[in-house]
DNA sequence: GAGCCGTGGAC
DNA sequence: TGTCCAAGGCT
């Protein structure tokens, strides 16, 4: 059991570490807002540096929106869906009277729905509260719903230019190379904070911070950093250790467990499909959903005729396998042909030639494609 | 602090 | 094929 990253708790001789920063001098920020000067990369929620050098702010709402979709998601997985929302909702005003069914199928696909929830009561907040501008501090950020920690430091140095320490992932990698911390995450962060905060240049904080993910992103990546092109190559103790992949440490993973479910695929003679919302908390909240079992039961033939939402002439078409943060699902799919609509109580039957604009997660389209191949293009 | 909460891409 | 992980937040 842990077989998950266990290996990342082997030793590591401490008195090297201290030995080696003996001999390094302090890092500061210097080197890398000019390594950010001649790498900045162009994204469509950045001003462009010579916007920025004519006095040029970013608009908060853009930051704020980017950086929430950037939870947790690679920014090529972002760039649709942000250009996507600013057509649609143009400003946080817009936004805050946007419909949330409408929020929650634009944002299908992206993962982390609570994301989605939070964007909507974010934005009435901040329409409501705030006569439809961002706070410009920490604090006051970070009490609006779904922005922490990271989010209300990263609009407070990009969008306001604070001076906050901003510290996600990246941030993370690049402080424990530094300093060759040996304390695992989380244990390590409030250390590491420090860490940036000391870093953090009371001129241009906002570029700093990209700068520090950008590196994290580019150069001081997990897995075979590029140490060479870094603008902190004489100030590392990892490097100085010939180990910077050895940081930063993290406590080991679990396992991840295998839940069995079925999923009810309903079509009448009209071409609808019987859908149902999700309650609101949880797992896939607020999203849009076949029939489903529940996601713990071993399933078998008998325990499907009964768990089927309706009798119907059910046909298996398979399993679909999907993999959440915590569990592997593994879905067996029905589908029957229905005459009337059955059942429109607990739900409601959708034209399957509009099942684009619902809001389905990923797993709920995998399950529709593998009953109905040519339910979606691709 | 630790568990819950998606997805797709890289290796 | 399995594993890790990406600009985290909430409870």
């Amino acid at each position: 059991m842990d077989r998950r990253g266990s290996d990342k708790y082997r030793s590591h001789p401490l008195h090297a570490a201290n030995d080696a920063q003996k001999t390094l001098e302090p890092p500061s920020s210097a080197p890398l807002l000019s390594w950010y000067d001649r790498h900045h990369r162009d994204l469509p929620w950045r001003v462009s540096p010579s916007m920025a050098a004519r006095g040029v702010r970013p608009d908060p709402y853009h930051i704020w929106l980017s950086e929430v979709m950037l939870q947790q998601t690679t920014v090529p997985a972002v760039k649709s869906y942000f250009a996507k929302f600013l057509e649609r909702w143009p400003t946080v005003k817009a936004l805050a009277e946007a419909p949330t069914d409408d929020v929650m199928a634009a944002w299908a696909g992206l993962g982390y729905y609570a994301r989605a929830r939070n964007l909507k009561k974010c934005a009435e907040a901040v329409a409501r509260d705030h006569g439809g501008q961002f706070p410009d501090t920490e604090e006051v950020l970070k009490a609006l719903p779904g922005i922490g920690d990271y989010t209300a430091a990263a609009v407070a140095a990009i969008a306001f230019d604070r001076p906050a320490a901003v510290m996600d992932g990246n941030v993370e990698r690049v402080i424990s190379r530094l300093y060759a911390i040996s304390t695992p995450l989380p244990a390590a962060k409030p250390m590491m904070k420090a860490k940036v905060a000391l870093l953090t240049p009371s001129e241009r904080p906002g570029d700093f911070a990209q700068a520090m993910m950008d590196l994290g992103a580019t150069i001081c990546t997990p897995k075979r950093p590029a140490c060479s092109l870094c603008p902190f190559r004489d100030n590392c103790v990892a490097l100085r250790l010939h180990d910077p992949e050895h940081f930063p440490v993290k406590a080991a993973k679990k396992d991840r467990p295998v839940r069995h479910g079925a999923a009810f695929i309903a079509v009448n003679e009209a071409g609808e499909m019987l859908l149902r919302r999700r309650i609101d908390s949880g797992l896939l909240g607020g999203m849009t959903e076949v029939p489903t079992t529940g996601w713990t039961a071993r399933i078998d033939g008998d325990a499907t005729a009964g768990a089927a939402p309706f009798a119907a002439d059910w046909q298996t078409c398979g399993i679909v396998v999907h993999v959440f943060t915590h569990f592997e699902l593994r879905l067996a799919i029905f589908r029957a042909a229905i005459v009337g609509r059955p059942c429109a109580d607990d739900g409601w039957w959708e034209p399957v030639t509009n099942l684009e604009a619902q809001a389905l997660p990923t797993v709920m389209k995998k399950a529709i494609a593998q009953a109905i191949p040519r339910a979606f293009n691709q």
